[in-house]
DNA sequence: GGGGCAATGATACTCGTATGTCAACGGAAA
DNA sequence: TTTCCGTTGACATACGAGTATCATTGCCCC
């Protein structure tokens, strides 16, 4: 420890060592206009002198606020929640909130645990990705008494508000678009849509665009993989659906990693983007556009997602409130060459 | 809000429900083996049916414990910091700790505003990035009763405990390697290091490594950009140094993302790698080692500086310490195609 | 001299949980 | 019958900050 020694400093210290009146000391912070300058001035020395911080969690303790925002990603490392998480942090900053973060890992339970917590240290919002809980999950935020948002998508039945894009229209649309130009074949892949409502969504997307245009699904017209989506999982799989005797004429990727990791394969082993196989992915990462072959895929801009989620949270605690409404932050075909 | 109306449920409410009185339904739940099980059990029915979740605010302010420890980083978004953040999240998770982030920006401002708040809230530990701190920040962290480590790099003079690796014995290795590749124009890229004892060490590393063999540097050799690095920069930046009368042969760049970017560059524009100039990054993500061009980098693991920083809190606070040593994860030349 | 006001203080209580001390009850063992 | 233990309860107090109420100064003005 730093300097173990050192007790706490509490308000009643700086009202001795200043010789003036708890009430005071605490009218000076609270409500320092019914406080004489001087005095005021007084006890600000006090404070620095020795070196007062007041305990936030008393204040909260009367003040029924923590001031803290409780916040689940699935996961952080080498992820758009990355971004999200940021751009949450970036607006709670000013607004003196702290952000607490779990990383769930995927698991309802997980996810329920953070929830738990985060009511249970008297967090004023809650922020969660997506819309699939577990049930105990949402009887814990359906009874929670602040602002809820659920993040990354968009559904009919939200627990409170919703912050997010519309990941089967933009599966749907871009699997159009595969479709409009042309491609025959044409494979999916995705990561597993087991309590993942938003590969839920997607897959559901490109499933009923395949439909509506007449193709047919199978089983080999999906593929999927575990979560996290990584680059190493991309080469892996681009290399099991060109050793096919039935080569897709083109992929769509439903995370941006492994649609790297595809066209770095291809890049590697002299096989043509788009004219073997055409490339989309799901993100849309820096890297996309500045890959020799730039890739076609979907942007979204998860640090928005983060952004708006924690204003929308904001607005409503400070009864700067709107409603409780759902948010679309939009997503955007960006096609390139790889397509 | 989801349903303003619910009052938060106490350990009153549970004992009213319960009809026995709150010191049972405490001890019930702090001293359980004096309590008999059937009424434990009662009291665990009453929980459950009024959902009672323990004010863990009100329990800090006795235990004098949060179960919350703060974590400063420059930076989430495409970043090892967001592997670090997961990492620590992942060893505290099991501990039931709860991790507080914020996110500095690379600003002396902002981190001491973190640390100070992360205090306020009585966080049993701290980690923060680096040992580039205000004076302001050094004394609260000096003064702070709990654990502070200082991550990603090490140095002599530390507050508490460092856990990371020798950044400047890491910038020396690979300059002496590209030196001992026979490289005659090396040319160094590295993020602003005002403020920033990492890419400061690093640059230092580099400067030495240079001098130590007789090598001149000088204003030409050493280019600076802001943070936070991105792909695009490094972009802008391949263009600019290829674009020099005297063309470096070779270029170090302290960052990884803009090396993907001049990797990429190159890869678009028909400059080849290495012939025409040899690229090495700093920080190994995984895109690296699939480039066509495998890239030759220093390989460091975020995740595990998180974990051991983690680790060696959780230590600590539990008095399974091991004392304030630092702890070195290290750090690996990563010598692929692209030099 | 009395009224009014600004500044400060004293006392008591709140928030939700935890704990220390002591009391009361029932049943079993001595 | 007495003693002791296990179990439960009552009461007081603490943690640090904040508020409501009422009291006490000192000063200015009419």
């Amino acid at each position: 420890m730093a300097q173990g020694d050192n007790r706490k400093v509490t308000l009643k210290d700086v009202s001795k060592a200043s010789g003036l009146s708890l009430i005071t000391v605490s009218r000076a912070l609270r409500q320092p206009e019914t406080v004489h300058a001087d005095t005021r001035a007084r006890i600000q020395r006090t404070i620095d002198e020795i070196g007062y911080i007041p305990n936030l969690t008393a204040r909260s303790l009367v003040s029924q606020r923590s001031d803290m925002i409780g916040v689940v990603v699935p996961i952080l490392a080498s992820s758009l929640f990355a971004d999200f998480a940021q751009g949450v942090s970036r607006v709670l900053e000013p607004e003196k909130q702290q952000m607490l973060l779990a990383v769930s890992d995927w698991s309802p339970q997980k996810e329920e645990e953070a929830v738990r917590t985060f009511i249970a240290r008297q967090a004023d919002a809650i922020i969660v990705t997506g819309f699939s809980h577990s049930d105990t999950t949402r009887k814990l935020l359906g009874k929670f008494s602040g602002p809820v948002v659920e993040a990354w998508n968009l559904r009919d039945s939200v627990i409170d508000s919703a912050v997010g894009f519309d990941n089967y229209a933009a599966a749907v649309e871009m699997t159009r678009y595969l479709i409009g130009r042309g491609y025959q074949d044409i494979v999916m892949v995705g990561g597993a849509s087991h309590h993942n409502d938003q590969a839920e969504d997607r897959t559901r997307g490109f499933v009923d665009a395949m439909r509506g245009a007449g193709r047919s699904v199978t089983q080999d017209t999906i593929v999927e993989f575990d979560n996290p989506a990584t680059i190493e999982g991309g080469v892996a799989l681009i290399q099991q659906l060109l050793g096919r005797k039935r080569k897709p004429d083109a992929i769509f990727f439903l995370a941006e990693l492994p649609a790297h990791g595809a066209m770095l394969w291809c890049m590697s082993n002299g096989v043509s983007v788009p004219g073997d196989v055409a490339i989309a992915g799901f993100g849309d990462l820096s890297l996309s556009a500045l890959l020799p072959v730039p890739m076609t895929t979907v942007q979204i801009k998860g640090r928005d997602i983060g952004e708006r989620s924690a204003s929308l949270v904001m607005d409503r605690l400070e009864g700067r409130a709107d409603s409780a409404a759902s948010h679309d932050i939009g997503y955007h075909l960006q096609i390139r060459e790889s397509t």
